[in-house]
RNA sequence: GGUCCCUUCGUCUAUCGGUUAGGACACAUGGUUUUCAUCCAUGAAAGAGGGGUUCGAUUCCCCUAGGGACCGCCA
């Protein structure tokens, strides 16, 4: 038995959306678990809509995934030669043959079949038809001579055996008329070239694999395993598409959900392994198999994606946890100072302890990060004359304090709650506000200790006072 | 319209004919707490419908209904 080999064969047409990622990970981690390799195919045969940006893209969404792909990327523009020989193959096997329709006569027909509301499909009117009676003028297409009788089935790894009527299946096209090939006779040659074993893809994909084998027992190349896997659904239960909001992975990135997180959320939308929910990459590779791969369509939910996130974030090592914030404020948030930056680290503790992603993190971080606090009418409210003279009189002792600790603050405090006769919101809050701007955030004493001392007191004699 | 696929809590799913149908997220309630959270506990919540097969069906088969995909000289 030969080593397993898969791929991912994205279009560059558009930014990768995360059911491409998902069909990316199946593959990735079936070619890992079975220590097979992965490749990563670029279809760009369609060069109006292929675009170069969008090639980059792919690659670095798989990257910021991480999903790596074994040797060099195929790019199929580059194989066109092959598979235009295997066309010409073909025809001299009399598994193919010249068509002489032109687009506009083919439209008429699928037009005029839509009218009648009866299926079209190509009347196969060159398929028999001699070389001779082809006129001088027109160019053909190239047309692959399907199986009229009989049924085909396909055994599917996911699916089970897909039974379907050879008929329903259309002489389609293999080369068009400006000579260059179509999709289904590029993808077989090309999956065949790569010595590809099993074919893992998308449910939207099936009748192409009916195609495609057609090829192969044409040619008598060897098959591979097919399993099509189901596609994933909006919240209203339809195909995703490049087009849906929220559906490409710079979506999520950009809000701060970390790529273990969504790695990890793909992996058990539509796969599943018992009860297990949490799986590190090791474990994912370990685990894997299609028998996992469930067979109906499954939504994406994003209150599950966030609360993924929010697991590593409490759970993973808090210096890669810091890394990746930085990463991720660079890259969409503004720079944060180098000395700001130390303070961060040491409160990530308490930072994280509300967030979900890691703009929630930067924003519960935001009042170490800025220069000045600024305060809204609402809070401002919230600081009347009693208020402002707890902030004096609390200033006033924290001043001498010569190295601030929970303990002395924690004495401090309840000095000045004995002396206001109030309770510890009467104290807390009004400086959560005065550090803050904001009568939510961490804990008092985190707060105070995350900034420096000199910061506490500018902060504590601003305008509000 | 044709062909094919799918159907367990709102969502993702477990169950390899016998379970009080389990877990996770979300939700609700209560508790802890220094605000907001966290955390802990508890609760509500599902086999689309109808026929078979069987001692016994969520599980196997058929029908119906609902949903989806495909039907390009795109990939």
């Amino acid at each position: 038995m030969s080593k397993v080999a898969t791929r991912f064969a994205p279009s560059p047409t558009g930014p990768l959306h995360i059911g491409g990622v998902r069909t990316a990970l199946f593959n990735w981690l079936y070619s890992k678990n079975q220590n097979g390799n992965f490749f990563l195919r670029i279809e760009d045969t369609d060069k109006e809509r292929s675009k170069e940006e969008y090639r980059k893209q792919i690659i670095n969404s798989l990257k910021w995934i991480g999903i790596n792909f074994d040797g060099e990327e195929y790019v199929q523009s580059k194989k066109i030669e092959d598979h235009i020989k295997v066309a010409h193959e073909l025809l001299k096997r009399g598994s193919a043959y010249k068509c002489y329709c032109s687009p506009e006569e083919i439209e008429d027909q699928k037009k005029r079949a839509k009218q009648k509301k009866i299926p079209y499909i190509y009347d196969r009117k060159w398929r028999d038809k001699k070389e001779t009676d082809a006129p001088k003028n027109k160019k053909p297409v190239i047309r692959f001579k399907s199986k009229i009788d009989g049924t085909s089935i396909l055994k599917d790894l996911v699916q089970g055996d897909v039974e379907i009527e050879n008929n329903t299946i259309e002489d389609f096209v293999i080369i068009r008329n400006d000579g260059t090939p179509t999709y289904n006779l590029s993808a077989a040659v090309d999956d065949h070239q790569m010595d590809m074993t099993h074919i893992i893809r998308g449910d939207d994909h099936k009748i192409n694999t009916f195609k495609q084998i057609q090829i192969y027992q044409a040619m008598e190349w060897e098959l591979p395993s097919f399993a099509h896997i189901p596609l994933i659904h909006t919240i209203d239960g339809k195909k995703l598409s490049k087009r849906d909001k929220a559906s490409t992975l710079d979506d999520y990135s950009k809000i701060g959900i970390m790529p273990v997180a969504l790695r990890n959320y793909l992996l058990r939308l539509g796969w599943s392994y018992k009860d297990k929910e949490i799986f590190t990459l090791d474990e994912s590779i370990k685990h894997f198999n299609l028998k996992g791969i469930g067979k109906s369509p499954s939504k994406l939910d994003m209150s599950r994606i966030l609360s993924m996130n929010e697991h590593y974030i409490k759970n993973m090592n808090e210096n890669d946890l810091f890394d990746q914030l930085i990463k991720y404020c660079n890259q969409f948030k503004k720079e944060i100072k180098s000395d700001k930056i130390d303070k961060i680290k040491r409160s990530l503790s308490f930072l994280k302890n509300k967030a979900k992603t890691l703009e929630d993190i930067f924003n519960n971080g935001q009042y170490i990060i800025v220069d000045e606090v600024s305060f809204s009418q609402e809070d401002l409210k919230l600081v009347d004359e009693k208020a402002k003279k707890v902030i004096s009189d609390f200033r006033a002792q924290f001043v001498n304090i010569d190295q601030p600790s929970r303990e002395t603050l924690e004495t401090v405090i309840n000095g000045l709650i004995k002396s206001h006769d109030t309770n510890f919101k009467g104290v807390g809050q009004p400086l959560r506000i005065a550090l803050t701007g904001s009568k939510f955030g961490p804990g008092i004493y985190d707060i105070i200790l995350s900034l420096s001392k000199e910061e506490v007191g500018k902060r504590l004699e601003a305008k509000i006072i």
